[in-house]
DNA sequence: GATGAATGAGGATTCATTCAT
DNA sequence: AATGAATGAATCCTCATTCAT
């Protein structure tokens, strides 16, 4: 293959730069409009020619992308998770620290999101954080009896689609999307008295 | 603005000629493989050129087949969906029966999603038949207070997703899908016993 | 595939004329600079686009300039060598006709050969008119035994080093060649008193 | 200019190793496919740099390459006609060392062809050892009269093109080739009684 | 002696669309 | 109603080479 460009410092800068200038670009213009000369562009870059040289293709590229944001987030989320006790805490933990995320970084949130879907579909992620979270939740006895791979597949998508509903009605609050979205999911999750979870 | 062909009879058959062919393209190939030329030679038709007689743009053409696809959902929703006499159970019915679609037609569906996801985001169509059958459960008192918005929105992405589920697992029944999409949405929309919707 | 051109009138028109072009180009830029931007530009063409319009890939216009060229040597060679008798006659006037072929189509030859030698070696065009010949004259008792593949490789690769022996002596008469070319193959495939053939 | 790395010992080794990697590239991939980048990497260079470092630019890597395998053919070939007394002789083992040096070195030789089947045709290397021997037996009266010229020409193109042979028959052994060829040519070249170097 | 980084020109090809019957 | 022909902009990517240590 080729040699790759990651291990010297200058070169992983300018991978990183590279990557937040399609990030920018795709969120202000969609992926379909986010080409190699657009991202040059505002990447204040003297050619397309260095993204190619930095990137094995345009796939590769996207694929950073996802990756950086997904990692991003991951160490986002386990911060912020880690400290609960209980699956139920959790769950109301992962949800509202996610729409966090999406509140400080929409750009970062919409361009994966937007990335993932001009893929073919791709088998997902596999066991994830959430899916782990909620099996612990069900076998432990706090949540119903549910398909973990179902109810991950429902919340992930939930929250993917959030930036579909800002779009909708510019003016609402994350905060508030948060506080429903937990309720929901607290409620979908079941067992526990659903009084407890309304805002 | 171009006269439109849909009044005459051939025309008509013709456009839905080539809305069944570019499902058909979208379906294996993926949106953007579902170029004028692949869908014209899998509708056996002469050149692009006829597509673009029938279709202003093919942006017309994919609004077209999103209108197709959503219409006969609509149909097949109101039918099944009609006869509940509770909104619990109109929900329960909504979501088994777009499953059930789904079923029977996976590559309108898979073809209505992936033109979704390959539009810069618009605004949703508005009022659904979901929403509304939430907001009349909610405001009647068999569900819980919740943002009709936000859950129909859930909803939606959640049913979107299953082809994703499918891909990833293609072994499973959608039945067992539909039982615990069913589950889960009874307990999120809240109130009632949870035990009844169990499976 | 893809719907061809090649019944209309116009269409093989069209794929006639950007197959000269192509000849042209290469026998004067040679292989590699005969890229189709240049070739549009010989050919007068508005862009390049025509050329993909009317041929599936540059692979497909050179392999349509091949056979051109070679379709137009064989009728060349069956019209002169047909009239002799003998299987030594028949060589000395293939030998003799592919040279007046070389000189009177002197940018088809170099074209076909450039373009022979820029892909990878494949198979050759199994039994030719020259290797059934020799194998008439070899097995007749006429020549000596030998290979007749060998033979007719040399003989090929022999005439279409023709170009290059111009190159290197521009002022030299093709006919000079001819007699020269002829009489060594004579010797070369034996028997016949050697005096016959010397000019 | 650019002052030459061929001085040193380092250099020279480096120079050498590039030009060994160039020649199994083409032999494996084709001229066209071997670009500076695929041939850095089969050499194991860190970057492409190391190669235009060393080679003023792509076409005297490439004339270095054909220098070093027509160097190798020329001292092999010396060793090995040096000892004949005849030009009939000289002749015969002039053929049959060049195609033993095809069956040790096919990645050379294939090599060395493809390059110059991809360069413009250029006057070639002017006179050759084969057309001295060649001009000695026709003065000497060995061999009927003919132009050197064009008789090195055949000789060396029916060498050239081996490889294609084999590459049509790959079972076929090159020694049944060598006796082919020999005897072809000791035809060609005329006077002496043919059935002496039939096989 | 060696190398990571950068460069811009040029490559074929795909695209939706318009022209002219 | 249909169609063959034509179009030019845009795509990613490859290339050999130069810059600056």
């Amino acid at each position: 293959m080729q040699v790759k460009k990651e291990g010297t410092i200058t070169g992983s800068a300018r991978r990183m730069q590279i990557v937040k200038a399609t990030i920018a670009t795709i969120a202000e213009l969609g992926y379909h409009q986010a080409s190699f000369a657009r991202i040059a562009e505002r990447a204040r870059l003297s050619s397309t020619r260095l993204i190619s040289y930095h990137f094995d293709s345009k796939d590769e590229l996207m694929s950073q992308v996802i990756a950086t944001v997904h990692g991003d987030l991951a160490i986002y989320l386990e911060r912020r998770v880690g400290g609960a006790t209980t699956a139920r805490e959790a769950l109301d933990s992962y949800i509202r620290s996610t729409v966090a995320y999406v509140k400080e970084h929409p750009a970062e949130m919409r361009a994966a999101t937007e990335i993932h879907h001009h893929r073919r579909p791709e088998s997902p992620a596999g066991s994830s954080l959430l899916e782990r979270l909620l099996a612990r939740g069900r076998d432990g006895g706090e949540f119903a009896a549910f398909d973990t791979r179902v109810m991950a597949m429902a919340i992930h998508r939930t929250l993917d689609g959030l930036p579909l509903l800002l779009d909708a009605s510019p003016g609402t609050d994350l905060d508030a999307y948060a506080d429903e979205l937990a309720a929901l999911y607290a409620r979908a999750t079941g067992h526990a008295p659903a009084d407890t979870f309304r805002r």
